[in-house]
DNA sequence: CAGCATCCGGCCGGATACTG
DNA sequence: CAGTATCCGGCCGGATGCTG
């Protein structure tokens, strides 16, 4: 039997594809808490990032449909990014990811001991 | 304010890093159903790939505490791969990934027409 | 303020070959 | 059957500098 690439197909193969980026849960985990701007977005993210790495992480999220990017036409610019449609949908995967996430850690922590 | 990393803190920056594998969730998805030896396994996988990457993804998952690594002492040798305790908690994000994963496969399609 | 162009280095996954 | 050793190429993220 021939393999496939599944993506497109299977939800696994899908997602595992779009949460590769290095930032990506991240990002939409500040999105998810609304609508927020380019510079107010990188100060809250968890570690140092230049503005490119960002700038191309957000990029990537908006071409997969994840988010939606505003520009309003005004000096000094203004661009402020959304979740789209199918980015709060992707709430209940964020939800899953806390949930666990903090279990995760517990465990590690136990098991340094 | 200093920015930290905050691996074993912030649940979400923990997550992501432990699902940057290529293959790690569908290796997670594949161990949910139960206990499987390493061909097997690598049978099922969605995509060819060598024994050398799916026995490095299988390590990083161990040594991650998601899987255990079962080794039966007999000629042929027989490895069996299962969730850990926290492995199987993984579930309820695997359950929210299957359903956005299906939901953004849909909606893609119907963006392509 | 937001973004792009470019360069660079490291890491990760794939291929091949060998071991018990 | 399962795994390790080694090499290699590509991709991705980080750094810097320029644009409107």
């Amino acid at each position: 039997m021939e393999k496939k690439n599944l993506f497109g197909v299977c939800p696994y193969v899908t997602s595992q594809k779009v949460l590769t980026g290095k930032w990506s849960i991240y990002i939409m985990y500040l999105l998810a808490k609304g609508p927020i701007r380019f510079n107010e977005l990188q100060r809250q993210m968890p570690e140092e990032m230049t503005h490119t790495t960002l700038s191309r992480q957000l990029k990537t999220l908006e071409e997969e449909g994840l988010i939606n990017r505003i520009e309003y036409a005004q000096i000094p610019p203004k661009v402020e990014y959304s979740l789209s449609e199918i980015g709060e949908k992707f709430k209940i995967v964020l939800d899953a990811l806390e949930i666990w996430g903090n279990e995760y850690i517990e465990c590690m922590k136990s098991k340094k001991k």
